[in-house]
DNA sequence: TATTTTTGATGACGATCATCATCTATAATG
DNA sequence: CATTATAGATGATGATCGTCATCAAAAATA
């Protein structure tokens, strides 16, 4: 049935990323097939390597996306809450909402492919998406942090590692007492009694 | 050239549980293969099915060993500490140490396999395990939480998140200057000033 | 309209995987 | 010592994978 409008290959190749973004989050990169990526775009696998050098280019596309996505819905967060504190709360308990962890819904990029990205040998394209997209999550947190501490830039990163520390946890531990228990510390450690 | 004795057979078993142990936190349950797993043993693969179930049995047991082991070596530290204060920041000072991100050795189970865990079936065996090694960790953390505050178990649950996060983020950051700064402000935030 | 370009569908390749059937040599048993 | 049970080596099976060669058809271009 080819050939397609050029806007409809690029449009494509955006559903080609956005699928391989949610896919990847879900199953890991090695627990997705090209071939399951492309038909969740709508496609056949063939035409895969048409619009990307190689699966590796494909998961650090997918990478950067999520990491961009996530860290705009912080910074649209913060802009909309009545105050920083309110902000860093709002943001946390979306963060670390409850059944976040029972109903398997794609998670965070940085909890969802910090595993697969560690274990990648580091000149894979796919470590400086990961890399630049925690830099990105760091700078939405330091913002609200500014005016409440002195060293925004570590409290950032800080609160993110707790953050990404009390998810991955739950979500391995999903099914247990433990998961929901993880969760309301977290919460209640990061979270002011005020709010 | 088998067969071979049982008290060797008992103790095949046993090394092919500590190489997968190892290989797993390095690779991923899905980066090892059971021919590499028995071959790291000193074995050829088609024995492996006499000792294991399955991979996902071998992959249980694996799991359940690292924990343990890295529970029991907390347990150690805070045993042999000169107090409660010193205790939790050997702790926190050993697993965060600096380097752990450049150089890739095995990471603490809770880190390597969080992401894995967390995406396979629940009804799987690996997942109990990775839950009773949690909890683990967490006793080993309450101890000498007790004396320093009134809410130990939610304490040792938020400790144990950040101390994941900090290690898991450095590592998939590794070779980029975040990993260092992440570890460096973790350490910070949980070693209290004095020590 | 005639020509050129290129998307993406089809199919195949070599490699790798978990699992199992078979075999054999030796430990365990008497 | 004769018999039996079994650890583990060998090899095969069917499935799945990333990648690429090929090709048809429609869009772009003239």
């Amino acid at each position: 049935m080819p050939r397609v409008s050029r806007a409809q290959a690029h449009a494509h190749r955006e559903a080609i990323a956005e699928a391989a973004a949610r896919l990847f989050r879900e199953r890991g990169f090695d627990g997705v097939s090209v071939a399951e990526a492309m038909s969740a775009a709508g496609l056949t696998h063939g035409g895969f390597y048409g619009h990307f050098q190689s699966k590796d280019a494909l998961a650090a596309e997918a990478c950067e996306r999520s990491f961009a996505k996530s860290a705009e819905a912080w910074r649209a967060t913060a802009a909309a809450a009545a105050s920083p504190e309110a902000a860093l709360a709002e943001i946390v308990g979306n963060y670390l909402r409850d059944g976040a962890e029972t109903v398997p819904r794609p998670a965070c990029a940085a909890v969802a492919l910090a595993g697969d990205v560690a274990r990648c040998p580091p000149e894979k394209p796919v470590h400086n998406a990961f890399a630049e997209g925690v830099e990105a999550l760091l700078a939405a947190l330091e913002g609200p942090l500014a005016q409440r501490s002195e060293t925004p830039r570590a409290d950032a990163a800080v609160l993110l590692a707790t953050l990404v520390g009390a998810l991955g946890l739950a979500r391995a531990t999903r099914g247990t007492p433990l998961a929901a228990e993880i969760l309301a510390a977290a919460r209640a450690h990061l979270i002011p009694q005020g709010s």
